[in-house]
DNA sequence: AAAATTCAGTAAAACGCTTGCATTGCTGAT
DNA sequence: ATCAGCAATGCAAGCGTTTTACTGAATTTT
């Protein structure tokens, strides 16, 4: 009863052939004759023999996995990119290795190691802030690696994203537009780049071109949770915003919810508009106008550029940024 | 500017010892010399020595990598078991290779041999159906299999689920307890077993103790989506129901808008019982009564009982059934 | 018809590690 | 001293592929 792999060895014997035209069949080699091609695929199908991929990747040095770094599956923004990446691998018989972050750097760095040791051919990361040591990291390991959904400020690999500056700042200029004299920015933690360095500025500039002042009271740094933003209505209201960018839609439907809990009326006495127009934005009621960025897109291409890299094809850029809009739903005038 | 990777040798060569022990440092097998430990170490973290997983996979033939076959990441409930199965997983030094399959057993299949081909140690399967071409496979392999948050009726595998019979019945009689005579069940494709064996016969049973008729127009198959939900509402109003037991939460938040926008007030006019306890049921307005599986847990012991599998452990049982509750909330009188 | 070229296939050396078995020192008991 | 017993190490045989030479035969060129 022992486990009894039949190997390329066994299907070498019954074909009469080495293995290494086995190996050559196997690999779609073209220096087989046709005949012995057809023969070894029939001992192949009838011994039901299943190509080992670890000795393959030993001897061969790729594994056709990639690594993904993903903050939390459980989060609507990630499992988008995700699915996207797991997509475009899965075209390119490539798999996926998965592992959660919770944007915790060390078990980032951690996870990282584990991934390169485990002799991935890639690797995608996601995640706001690209922490120092994952950044050093990083610079020290050879193996190709994308952001999906993140920006990198020295362009040390390669990234998929929109233009956050611009996306904020048209948003924020949409409610200025509509009527909202004290527009909230709700985001995520300031001194990540991606809050900080290009939320912040578009909704400055936003201001800036309608010769409105910047008043920091306005700008809130949230978790990234439902009841986050629930909780953090009655601060908003507090501070007299009249509507709000937010940086994440599990955090806008919270205010949203909040706003309702406290009899405020959306879109007549706030208005809201969120950044990644998952599906929570739809269920929402009244639904949520949003910045749409393509998500699954994003990971899609990230996925790709991936691929071009483990490939060492040449790449045009390194960063592709992706065109968004602003999908127009119940919670704005 | 080769790839110049160190392997376990140079750390020998370096440290004056053979392989063989530096193997067994890095392996934490007790037979070595503090001392001679010591000096391996430093020249492991001198020589930044990071063992290559995949040769390791070949000679111990274990890749400590297990498969997880997922419908759709992008669903909250199947997002929720998996994260509970990489935190288990992780928490016992394993990765996890995330497949999504759109439950097409097609697929499925497909993606189950190349995880085999990469020498998973063990699989966990997510899906309402096991089709018999997957089932079939599942038995061929020798690889340990265990179900996450699905039923398999003949238990050939492992599985981690809650009682759908009963889950459905509570919700069932709760909703005809509170006065509700016309409870429809919102579900699956009735020929999967969760959906047409367990949910429907709790949904009978709950009829019969009430002394209720069983009607079959009021058991609506439905795909999981929030649109499939938001258009079944008119039909679910044509067909007479004033309440409804859903299988999906994403279905079921659809339902609910769709109540809403109809101008049916929820729950003085309807009712809903939703199954999954997501977040969405928190975000809905108002908010959704809901079974409450322990996703989460459901995930993280399918992966706790496949470590014990893989490492040949007894296992009491196969199959593990968590308990469940129902959360009140507001879409319930 | 000899030489050059292509084609199919073979043999065997990696790939980087684990592990069973053998070996070497020691220690304490005889 | 001698030796059993044990702890600490080394040796080398795999693990299942890919891949690099290399060989002989068949085909083409000159």
């Amino acid at each position: 009863m022992e486990k009894q792999t039949i190997t390329i060895y066994d299907v070498a014997r019954e074909a009469n052939v080495s293995m290494a035209t086995v190996s050559r069949v196997v690999n779609g080699n073209p220096n087989v004759k046709p005949a012995t091609r057809k023969k070894v695929l029939e001992v192949i199908d009838k011994l039901d023999y299943r190509p080992n991929a670890v000795a393959r990747g030993l001897a061969s040095k790729k594994t056709t996995t990639v690594g993904v770094i993903i903050p939390d599956v459980t989060n609507m923004f990630f499992s988008s990119l995700a699915r996207g990446i797991d997509d475009v691998a899965t075209m390119y018989k490539y798999n996926i290795i998965l592992a959660n972050s919770d944007e915790n750097s060390q078990k980032e760095v951690q996870v990282l190691n584990t991934l390169l040791a485990k002799q991935v051919d890639g690797l995608i990361y996601m995640g706001n802030d690209i922490s120092d040591s994952i950044r050093q990291e990083f610079s020290r390991s050879k193996t190709p690696i994308v952001l999906a959904g993140s920006v990198d400020p020295d362009e040390q690999v390669g990234s998929v994203n929109i233009d956050y500056v611009a996306a904020v700042e048209a948003a924020t200029t949409q409610l200025i537009n509509s009527g909202s004299k004290q527009v909230a920015l709700v985001t995520g933690q300031l001194a990540q780049p991606i809050n900080g360095q290009y939320r912040l500025k578009g909704y400055k500039q936003a201001l800036q071109k309608a010769g409105l002042p910047y008043d920091e009271s306005l700008v809130f740094e949230s978790e990234t949770s439902y009841h986050a933003g629930l909780a953090l209505f009655a601060q908003l209201q507090k501070a007299g915003a009249t509507a709000a960018v937010v940086g994440d839609d599990e955090v806008a439907v919270g205010i949203l919810d909040g706003a309702l809990d406290a009899g405020v009326k959306v879109p007549d006495d706030f208005e809201i508009i969120t950044s990644n127009n998952t599906k929570l934005t739809e269920m929402a009621r009244p639904q949520l106008t949003s910045i749409d960025q393509p998500l699954y897109d994003i990971g899609a291409v990230a996925m790709r550029l991936l691929t071009k890299m483990m490939n060492k094809e040449d790449i045009d850029a390194k960063t592709i940024r992706l065109g968004f809009d602003i999908t127009t739903r119940k919670s704005t005038r």
